[in-house]
DNA sequence: CAAAATTAAATTGTGCGCAAGTTAATTTTG
DNA sequence: CAAAATTAACTTGCGCACAATTTAATTTTG
């Protein structure tokens, strides 16, 4: 057997690329879900964190960071933009000043009803079963610890 | 049958989510990328840009929009700045002055032998067999295709 | 052929996403 | 217990990504 397999000229095509075609699925769903979200005012990377928020509300920025894979350079300002719009409220933690908890407000409780059409919509517009949307996501999550764990 | 499948409760979860098992994986590219482009002083994006020329040099703006799945607001800044780094130049098309040809310097030629180290060290953070990755670059197609159809 | 419509790039404005640095609170340690 | 180290959140700066608008060139049409 082939210790160096060959790589063919267009080894390097942009369609041959795994990175690419999970690049171009990130937008396409960006896509799908931007007219469901527009009509709450909501951008895509706020609905994910009113999904974390419906599963275990009053979390700290930094457990919402950890859940997300986001930091707070990015999570500051999105939260602030969420609070502004009146779907979440800041509190600093009175047991550890340093800690803000980000809740949900009845607006943003509220919106969680809507949730469950918007997922029925995404389900539609993505034309696999549950079983296969299940089985997709577990081979992405699996790729995602993959290249996230430690060179 | 039912024909309203059950929507339990935690159907809401990001861990549920397909959309977010492609935003995490998204991301873990970029990250896993981004020290191997650092040497080339490269974005991944732009990276995507040089893929496409390597493939066929001397397109259009346009082309290349529709190639990648990116607009001119995205793409001008990005080749003005690729073409600061030297890595490509961008003319007029004599033919027809409304168009921008992209065409890659002799340095934006010469790192093409580069990039298949790069794909070598993204093979292997991604855990997979070529097989493997070709399975599934070819489901996350599909996805896109079936996302980005009309509704 | 001139007016209208279309097309390609570029520009402007908003919101991520991340790196790097700042500030304030807490924890560790010497 | 005071100094040092750590931690959480915020801020700044840069580069996408996209919507909306602008400008210039080309094509369509009346």
């Amino acid at each position: 057997m082939d210790t160096k397999p060959p790589l063919p000229e267009d080894a390097l095509a942009l369609g041959q690329q795994l990175c690419f075609a999970v690049y171009s699925v990130a937008h396409a769903f960006n896509r799908t879900y931007k007219p469901l979200l527009d009509r709450f005012g909501l951008t895509y990377p706020q609905y994910l964190v009113l999904l974390a928020l419906w599963q275990t509300d009053g979390i700290t920025v930094k457990t919402l960071g950890t859940q997300l894979g986001l930091d707070s350079g990015t999570l500051s300002p999105l939260l602030k933009r969420l609070e502004a719009a009146g779907f979440v409220d800041r509190t600093r933690d009175r047991s550890d000043e340093r800690q803000v908890l980000v809740s949900l407000t009845q607006k943003g409780q509220d919106l969680k009803s809507e949730a469950f059409g918007i997922l029925m919509e995404i389900g539609k517009a993505t034309g696999c079963s549950r079983e296969e949307a299940g089985a997709l996501r577990d081979a992405l999550h699996d790729l995602t610890q993959h290249l996230d764990r430690p060179a």
